[in-house]
Parts: C-alpha cells; sequence; structure tokens
DNA sequence: GTCTATAGCTAGATAGAC
DNA sequence: GTCTATCTAGCTATAGAC
C-alpha cells in the first residue's frame, strides 16, 4: 500500500493519505467502524456493511475471514491510531504536568478526529467479556491499550514522585481521565443536549480541551 | 405488588424487599438486566433470557409484549433506582459544596449497588440512537434521566452562582462527573487491571468516593 | 476479487392447547 | 401463566462459477 505524506489541514498535522484510490479493504474498515461503533459487535450484521459499502457479503469475507476477524481490525485500526497521536506526547520533553496538558490535548484531538471512535472503545470495551482471545488480532488490540494505559500510568506516576502533583492514586486519576475524556465524546445526543451544540464543533473541542485541563490542574497539582 | 420495608445490612439503609416470593416478571427483570447489561440489547436473545429464568421464549412475551419492552422496562427500572438514591441529596440541605459531596457518594453508592448498572447505563446511551421512541416505556425513561440530569446540573449552577464553585462550564462538569463515576464503575476487566483488585470491593468503592470527591474539591472550589 | 446460491442455525413474534 | 409448535426473517459461513 503506497502512501504519502502531505499536510491535513483539518487536523494540522502531517497525516498519511491514500496516494491510490482506497482499497475495498479500507471502504469496509471504513464502513464497519462507523456502524460497529453506532449499533456495536452484535447489531450489526455481515448484509449490513456489505450493503454500505456496495459489495456482497460473501466478498466481506474473502477480505477478512469472518465477522469477528473484521471488528477486530477495525478496532485495532481505531487504537493504533490513538497511540500515533499519544506517542509524540510520551516521548517527548517537558515537566509532568506540561506533559500531561499534551496528553490531555491530544487523546482529544484523536477521539474529535474520529467520531466513531469513543463509542467504538467504550464498546469495545464492553464486549471483552465474551470475546475469543484465541485471534491473533485480539492479541495485539490487547497489547496496544495496555502500553497506551502504562503510559500515562507512568507520567502520572512520574508526577507524583516528583512531587509535582498531590499524592493522589495513580489508577483512579487513569480512569477519571478515560471517564472524563472518552465517555465525554461517546455521549452523544445526551451530551450535546447538555452543551447545547454538535460535541465536535471546533469550539465544542477546544472547550473540552481547556476544561478537562482546568480540572486535572486544580486537581492534582500539590 | 405488596411490600414492607426491613432493613437491608448489605447496603445499610431501608430496601424494599417482597414479602411474597419474587414474581417471574421479577424474575425476568433481574436476569434480563444481568444479560443486557452484559452484551447490549442486540447481544441478548429471548430464547437466552428464558433459560436464564427457566421459561419459555413466548411466557416472556406474555409478560412483556415485545423484546424492545423488556429492555425498557430493566432500563426503566434502573433510572428510578438511581433517582431515589440522589433525590434525597437533592432535597436536602446544605451548601452546593457539601450537596456535591453526598450526590457523588450517593452516585456512586447507586452504582456500587447492583454491579450490572453502570454498564447498562452507558450502553443504554450508546443504543439511544436508533432506538424506537414511540413506546411510553421509553419516553418514561428519558423523563426520569432528564430529570437526574436536570437535579446535578442546577445543583452546580446553584454553586457557581454562590461563588462556592469558580466559574467552570456547568454542562462539561456534568459530563465529567458522568464520565468519573458510572465509566469507573462500568470498566469491569480493564479498571480491575489498573486498580489491582475487584471495582465493587468496599474499599475500592470508599475510595473512589474519595478519589472523585478529592479531585472535584480541589478543581471547582474557587 | 466479485459474484450467486445455499447450508444450517437462531432470531423475535404468533397461535392456540392446557 | 406456562407450554408446544410454527412462521418468517435474519444471521454467519461455505462452495464454487466467472
Amino acid at each position: 500500500m503506497r502512501r504519502r505524506l502531505i499536510p491535513d489541514r483539518s487536523v494540522g498535522r502531517l497525516s498519511p493519505v491514500a496516494a491510490t484510490p482506497p482499497s475495498s479493504r479500507d471502504k469496509i474498515l471504513d464502513v464497519a467502524e462507523v456502524l460497529f461503533a453506532r449499533r456495536g459487535f452484535a447489531g450489526v450484521g455481515m448484509r449490513e456493511v456489505a450493503d454500505a459499502v456496495g459489495l456482497r457479503k460473501s466478498t466481506l469475507v474473502h477480505h477478512f475471514r469472518s465477522k469477528n476477524q473484521l471488528y477486530l481490525e477495525v478496532l485495532g485500526r481505531v487504537l493504533l491510531r490513538i497511540r500515533e497521536r499519544l506517542d509524540p506526547v510520551i516521548r517527548g520533553g517537558g515537566d509532568p504536568c506540561e506533559k500531561l496538558d499534551r496528553w490531555i490535548d491530544a487523546a482529544i484531538d484523536a477521539l474529535a478526529e474520529h467520531p466513531p471512535t469513543a463509542r467504538l472503545l467504550l464498546r469495545a470495551l464492553f464486549e471483552d467479556d465474551d470475546f475469543p482471545d484465541d485471534l491473533p488480532e485480539a492479541r495485539d488490540c490487547e497489547r496496544v491499550l495496555a502500553e497506551t494505559l502504562q503510559d500515562i500510568h507512568r507520567l502520572l506516576k512520574e508526577g507524583v514522585d516528583q512531587g509535582v502533583f498531590r499524592r493522589i492514586s495513580v489508577p483512579h486519576t487513569v480512569q477519571t481521565l478515560i471517564g472524563a475524556i472518552v465517555y465525554h465524546f461517546a455521549s452523544g445526543e445526551l451530551g450535546e443536549g447538555l452543551l447545547g451544540r454538535p460535541l465536535l464543533s471546533a469550539e465544542a473541542v477546544s472547550r473540552r480541551k481547556q476544561e478537562v485541563k482546568n480540572l486535572v490542574h486544580a486537581g492534582l497539582t500539590a
């Protein structure tokens, strides 16, 4: 798959964009991502995905061995996109307080960039109970997720150890960050009703960043 | 349905407990609540519910006109349980800061009391996109939810107006509270992995209350 | 790589006996 | 109130032509 880097104005960063028209495989993944986010794994049929892409069910199976695998590839792609956003922050410099601010910005950007992301993530979290772990794709998803969580855990721990943050419980704070960030962008109509505007409008996204950073700053710094 | 009030030691409050053995209807609701929380509306079949209760599919339909209605009654019961917990706090006295603390305690108690609650709530939030609104039960659910949200919105607004809280965005703070409280108890294995212990153990629940209250106090008070 | 056709199963809902 | 039996429609997955 040949790609070239061109500036993506909409998110203000270098983003990989297909030089060739998107393959059927990519189209399927895009469509499935939206549908799985909307109705969850069990709520979406291969038929529905196929219709939305403009293909037949059996063509989907040719690209993905099973519905299970399609779902896991969709999820894996989403997790990787998020980690790509967070990685520069984690590897970058700065004191824990600045890094946490940038981490919050990057995490919110990652969710705001693709509307289905937040719901897909939370749904995936609830689905894990009864999901077959034996597929290699499932292990990949778990690995990427675990690493991403470890990164923010370490960042917070450094802040506490250095005395920049109060002696909060690091795991609980990770949970609060996930809740405050992911839940917000997954809240759909409910959140829009509260805010009185689309969750993904530029102002709402930037306001969310400010609110979360303000709360965390005031709440964590010693 | 005759009930009497007896002390319920497990949660330390007066709780309605059936004087007569639970009806089939109640058993169905209890079982369906657990299953819908675990796998969502689309992921659970009437057959599965029936098997778990020890009845046949058509018997379920005799009690609830359709799967749709069963789901909405499960959800409505959960929403009412939560409001029953929060109502005394909202109607009680105290300055906004104390009331918010008690609201957080009560909300966490409500979720910790019945393990499926948090997941059921978040799943319901995601399901609302494509759910038939025409059933009267759906309107009931929306009403109870809207009122509950209005209550906490009003409480925060009073705090801001009285200068007890900083000039935060009230809707964003409501979102953060929901995220920090509901997401945490819905996070299942992921959250338990982070915390290193069951989410619903007495210490974990009480620790969660403290962490959320600390963060909110430090983050909101002027 | 895309298609038709079909197997084998399960879903929700209905009819009607007891 | 609970059951058996059945309907129609949907599902995932497979086989094999082009």
